[in-house]
RNA sequence: GGCCCCGUAGCUCAGCGGAAGAGCGGCGGACUUCGAAUCCGCGUGCGGAGGUUCGACUCCUCCCGGGGCCA
């Protein structure tokens, strides 16, 4: 569904003879919108890119929805849109509902986004926390985009860590101190106080932490359940015997090495963490999934190729496989270095980050920034209830558009202009809510849920400076106003979903 | 040694082929008016050198610096 933007460029696509892609210019002296189109077409056609931005700008003037249309520096081509246009685009964005910006899409996806998977030997860090937040939002965007979607939670209840694990609350129950390799942290005891397996428990706390954050999985997987399928995937595989063990030939479908499926018997003799990611992988493409999306934290970066060759060497097409790397997390505190290790008092499990910041500035401040960024996040400013923060900032223009709704009362809401000409901070606010859908689907394809956030600030940004500018209630265009409103808390409440924030009535 | 990520305003970072941005910090203004958790004003900064391009913060190569993984 081409929305007005996109008419737009296919409007003027047709009297350029050549696509045309419209953006914003920064500064408002260049317009509305603006075409580079001249300066792609000049090469090509042998002509001066300032004479055809002029014979495009001749053209665009004859279009109902220009206003006015120039060529600037080296040939772009500056649009002035015409009232008319705001009232199409604003009515739109209302028509459009809650949907707006969101699919269909065009080649709809199954899609597993596996996420967080950090073994049950401990609560869930704030680094597993990061994996969560930009997974769940990727996944969100996915849905939004109008793909379906499942969220999946892998976890290892065999090996050695788990070992480790259940033999350091045994030593607390018998009295004892963990072992040296054990797991020392105040959890341990807690968990020793109550009986039995201390596994399932640890895995309810991480589930209950995961929906306290906002993160709801439709399923889980164990490695102990897939490994007992090892047998029938593994003459599958390209292997290779060597000193006793045997390895994948991953190195021969895309893998920057090889890798050993099974330990050499006097190693032990048993299957490897590799080995359950074949049996894992076989299990999510025959369950149906057009793609199978791993969230990684770069410390595993190694693998990133892995899961493609293994899907390769047994001939699924690997461009079903994707890894989505994240890097680390610091915290600090008034500019001091917090310490990522499991000492006391520091900051380090998710729930007691969402006990200091509230789960809102939690889920933004893991979200905010690029995947591939090393994010640093100020405790104290981030569990700041104030305007220096900036979830608070755009959750208070979505509680003030709610505030102005309620006042407004029965008014009638339309973007039908009647004989308003929208002013510049109101055109400025359409087009910025225009930007949407693109601003959607570039997030979900790129895998970047920074980009929400930052636009969801722009969003607020336009808003409240159009707020200042200019009545809502009791102003001649009251009507056309109030429809700028209700398709802004739209929007706002669209993209604090997209990041897991709630979006309020009130503050 | 191999590989990955990052070097953009004092700080934390967006932008990733088309006319340089936000927040924090700092300074100065605006509340009898729909919510001041708001708004307005003040900033020459893309680590360096080549290359590709009409055009490079954006793509390629090398170098320097920071972080990380593996060995």
């Amino acid at each position: 569904m081409p929305d007005s933007v996109a008419r737009l460029e296919a409007r003027l696509s047709e009297l350029a003879g050549a696509p045309v892609e419209l953006e914003r210019p920064n500064d408002p002296g260049h317009g509305d919108y603006a075409t580079n189109v001249a300066m792609q077409l000049a090469p090509v056609q042998r002509r001066s890119p300032r004479d055809l931005g002029e014979e495009l700008a001749a053209k665009a003037m004859e279009l109902d929805e220009v206003d006015r249309a120039e060529v600037a520096g080296p040939g772009f081509v500056n649009l002035w849109l015409a009232p008319g246009w705001f009232g199409e685009a604003l009515g739109e964005i209302v028509d459009a509902g809650t949907g707006y910006g969101g699919g269909p899409a065009e080649r709809p996806e199954k899609v597993q986004v596996e996420m967080v998977s950090a073994n049950p030997t401990g609560p869930i860090t704030v680094a597993s926390a990061r994996n969560g937040a930009i997974g769940d939002s990727v996944a969100r965007l996915l849905a939004f985009a109008g793909h379906e979607v499942e969220r999946e939670y892998y976890y290892n209840d065999a090996g050695a860590q788990m070992e480790r694990f259940r033999a350091s609350v045994e030593a607390v129950r018998r009295g004892e101190e963990p072992p040296e390799e054990g797991y020392h942290g105040d959890y341990v005891r807690e968990l020793a106080a109550r009986e039995g397996d201390p596994v399932p428990a640890m895995l309810a706390r991480i589930e209950a932490s995961l929906e306290r954050f906002r993160i709801h999985f439709d399923s889980w997987a164990k490695q102990s359940e897939l490994e007992t399928r090892l047998d029938e995937f593994l003459p599958r595989l390209d292997t290779y015997e060597q000193e006793g063990a045997v390895w994948a030939r991953s190195s021969s479908y895309g893998d920057d090495e090889d890798r050993v499926l099974i330990r050499s018997p006097d190693q032990g003799g048993a299957p490897t963490y590799r080995a359950a990611d074949v049996v894992y992988l076989v299990d999510k493409l025959e369950r149906g999934f057009d793609r199978a999306l791993y969230v990684l934290g770069a410390d595993h970066h190694g693998t990133r190729k892995w899961y493609a060759a293994i899907a390769r060497m047994l001939g699924y097409d690997p461009g079903r496989v994707e890894v989505l790397l994240y890097q680390l997390v610091h915290l600090t505190r008034g500019g001091e270095q917090a310490k990522m290790s499991k000492r006391r008092g520091d900051v380090v499990f998710l729930d007691e980050f969402m006990d200091e910041v509230g789960v809102d500035a939690a889920r933004w401040f893991l979200v905010n920034r690029g995947p591939d960024q090393t994010i640093e996040i100020d405790v104290d400013l981030a569990a700041e209830r104030s305007e220096k923060n900036p979830v608070y900032y755009v959750q208070y223009a979505h509680a003030r558009i709610a505030g102005i709704r309620r006042n407004a009362g029965e008014a009638e809401a339309s973007a039908e202009l009647g004989g308003h000409r929208p002013e510049a901070e109101e055109r400025d606010l359409v087009k910025r809510l225009a930007d949407f859908p693109r601003i959607a689907a570039e997030a979900a394809e790129r895998r970047g849920p920074q980009a929400i956030p930052t636009y969801a600030i722009r969003v607020a940004d336009d808003f409240h400076r159009f707020y200042h500018h200019h009545r809502v209630l009791e102003s001649e265009a009251q009507a056309f106003r109030l429809s700028l409103c209700v398709a802004t808390q739209g929007v706002l409440a669209r993209c604090l979903d997209l990041v897991g924030v709630e979006a309020p009535e009130r503050m």
